[in-house]
DNA sequence: GTGAAAGCGCTAACAT
DNA sequence: ATGTTAGCGCTTTCAC
C-alpha cells in the first residue's frame, strides 16, 4: 500500500509538503503542487483515513441513524444527506435501527460512540433518556431531521399544523365525516410524529365543530399494505361510512385509494383522500397531499453539520422549520351528498 | 475524550493489558478483565477507530456501493448486509451512486479508495474497465450482489433462467400473446440484468415457437410509474392486445396491474401479469412472481467478506447462485379465449 | 498474566 | 516555500 513517504520520495520533497499539497493548503508553489499531485495519481496514493483521522482528530465521516431505510421519507432524506456529504468529500456511516434483529443498544453503544464520525444526523425517532445522553455526551455536532426531540435541534415541518391544514382542506370541501389513518410504525421508533399529526387532525375537527369518531381512527402503521387492509376493513363495516380520509403519509393514502378501488368505490366520488409527503408515487395515483421536501431537508442538515465543524456560514444552534404546501390532485373533491 | 491511558491508570494496569482485556484476547485473568471492563464502562471509554485502525490495519468497516437506495431490492440487500455487520461489530459506509448530481468518479476515486474500509460489497451495477481496475487494485475482499460482472465473484439468481421460468409459467397457462416489460433503470447503472431477463424471456418464447413482437417490448425503467404509463400506452393502442405481461421486476408488474385497472380490465381475467422479486407489496396486489430473497443475499455477502478477512469458514473464491422460486398468486390465469 | 516500547501513517507546530 | 519533529491513541512484538 503506497503511503505518503513514497510520494514524497518520488517527488523529492518532504512528507509535510506532500500533505499540504494534496490537501490544497497554502504555502505550496503551484509548480510543486502539480508535480506532487501527478506523482500521487500515478502511484495511486490516497491518504489513510485512520492515520489522518488520528493525527487531525477529524474523520471526514458523518453518522446517519435511521429508523429504517425502506420508507420513502428516510431514503429520500438519506439521498439528500449523501449529496451534501459527497460535495464536501465526506463519507456516510449508516446506522439502520430497523434491520430485523437489530440490536439497538449495540448501535448506540459500540459503533456510534466508536468515534468514527465527526457529526451525527438522526432521522425522526424517539430516544430513551439514556440514549440521548450518550449521544450528546460525545460532544459532536448533531441534528435531527423529521421528528422533534427535546433538547436537540431539528429540521422538520410543523407536524401538527400541517396535519391540521390537510384536514382543513377536506373540511373546506364540505366533508364532515372524516376518518383518520394514523398509527405508529412497526418498530415504534417514532411516536411523536403520528401523535402530532393526530392532534392536528383533531384540532381541525374541533375548530369546525365536528366530533371525532373513535371507530374512524385507524392504524395504518405508516405502511401501504397495512393501510389498505385497515381501510378495507372500515369499508366492510355496515352503517355510516366516512366521505373522506386523512392519512398520516402518502403511502398510507395510496393504501386508502387502493382499498376504495377494492370496494368498487371511486375516488374522489365516493371517498376523498389526502396525505402528507408528496411521495414519488403520489402523482401517479392522483393523491392530493401536503408536500414536503425531505431531500432538501437532508441536504440542509448535512450542510449545517459540515459548517458547524468548519465554522461555516450555515452553522447555527436553533431548529429549522421546513415548508409544506398543499398540492391538489384528483383524490379530493366535495362529498357527493352536498 | 477518555482514552486507553485513563482506563489503564484507573485500573492500575498497563495500556497493553487494557487493550487485550477489552478485545477479549487470552492471557488476561478473568479477574482483571472484569475490573478493566467495569472501569471502561464507568469512564464511557470506547476505543478510537482511527487509532486502532492505524495500529492494526483493520477499520472494522465495510463499504457498500449501491446504484440507488430507493428501490426495494437495494434497500433489502442493504438491510441484510447491515444485520450481518452489526453482529460482527462492523460499520457500514454507504456509497450511493444515484444521488442526484452524484459525482460517480468521486465515489470511486476519493472515498472508496480512502482506505476507510476492510472490504467492499457492490450491488448490481456496471463498472467501466477503469473502475473495476481501481476497485480490484485496492486488494480488499470484494463481492457483488445482483448482477454479475466479469472477473468479480457474485451472489445472485440466474437472471436469464429465472426470466425464462417466469415466461414459461405464462406459456404453460396457455398464453401466446405476451408482452415484455423491460428497460434499463434511469441511471443506466445496470445493463446486464435487464438484458439477461429479456434474453430469458425470448428463450421461453423461442422454445415454445412463439414469435416475439417488437411493439410489445416495453420499457418500464424498473419503475412502477414508468411501467404503469408504458402499459397504459400499450392498452391504448388499437388492434391486438397481449393476454399476458412478463415484467422484469415486481414494481413494474404492479405498475402493469394498475394500468390494467386504469383501463377497466381485470387481472387475471383480461390480462395476466408475472414479475420477479416478491416485493413487499406483491402479496397485497396478488402478483404472481419469481421470488428471491435479497435480504439473505446481502447477509450472506457480508458474512463471506467477514470470513475472508478472518479466515472463517464461509470464505471462498467462487460465486454463489441464489435461489428463486415461483409463487403463484391471483395475477395469472389461463387466457380467456382458450 | 502483565508491562515496555516500537511503530502504524498521517497532521500541525515550529524552524528555516 | 519547504523541511523537521513531536505526537495522535491504539496494537503488537518481545521481555519478564
Amino acid at each position: 500500500m503506497t503511503s505518503i513517504d513514497d510520494v514524497a520520495r518520488v517527488s523529492g520533497v518532504s512528507i509535510a509538503t506532500v500533505s499540504r499539497a494534496l490537501r490544497g493548503l497554502p504555502n505550496v508553489s503551484e509548480e510543486t503542487r502539480a508535480r506532487i499531485r501527478r506523482h500521487a495519481d500515478e502511484l495511486g496514493y490516497v491518504a489513510s483515513s485512520s492515520a489522518s483521522g488520528l493525527a487531525s482528530g477529524r474523520t471526514h465521516a458523518m453518522g446517519v441513524v435511521a429508523p429504517s431505510i425502506s420508507r420513502w421519507f428516510y431514503t429520500t432524506v438519506i439521498e439528500g444527506i449523501d449529496s451534501a456529504l459527497r460535495e464536501a468529500n465526506h463519507d456516510m456511516i449508516l446506522y439502520n435501527l430497523a434491520s430485523r434483529g437489530g440490536d439497538r443498544a449495540r448501535v448506540f453503544h459500540r459503533s456510534i460512540l466508536r468515534k468514527r464520525t465527526d457529526a451525527l444526523i438522526a432521522l425522526c425517532l424517539d430516544f430513551t433518556a439514556d440514549e440521548r445522553e450518550q449521544l450528546l455526551s460525545i460532544g459532536h455536532p448533531m441534528i435531527m431531521i423529521g421528528g422533534p426531540v427535546r433538547g436537540i435541534r431539528h429540521i422538520g415541518i410543523d407536524e401538527r399544523a400541517v396535519a391540521r391544514e390537510a384536514t382543513e382542506h377536506l373540511i373546506r370541501l364540505g366533508h364532515r365525516d372524516i376518518a383518520h389513518l394514523g398509527g405508529e410504525d412497526d418498530e415504534g421508533l417514532n411516536r411523536v410524529v403520528p401523535r402530532d399529526r393526530r392532534l392536528g387532525f383533531l384540532d381541525a375537527l374541533g375548530a369546525a365543530g365536528i366530533e371525532s369518531r373513535t371507530e374512524w381512527m385507524l392504524s395504518g402503521r405508516f405502511s401501504l399494505t397495512a393501510s389498505r387492509d385497515a381501510v378495507n376493513e372500515l369499508l366492510d363495516r355496515p352503517g355510516a361510512r366516512p366521505t373522506a380520509i386523512f392519512a398520516n403519509c402518502d403511502e398510507m393514502g395510496i393504501g386508502a385509494i387502493l382499498a376504495a378501488h377494492d370496494h368498487g368505490l371511486s375516488v374522489p366520488g365516493d371517498l376523498s383522500v389526502i396525505g402528507i409527503d408528496n411521495h414519488d408515487l403520489s402523482a401517479s395515483f392522483g393523491l392530493t397531499t401536503m408536500a414536503q421536501d425531505p431531500y432538501e431537508q437532508g441536504r440542509l442538515g448535512a450542510r449545517i453539520l459540515l459548517d458547524d465543524l468548519t465554522g461555516g456560514p450555515l452553522s447555527r444552534k436553533t431548529s429549522i422549520r421546513a415548508e409544506a404546501r398543499l398540492i391538489e390532485r384528483s383524490s379530493t373533491a366535495p362529498p357527493i351528498h352536498l
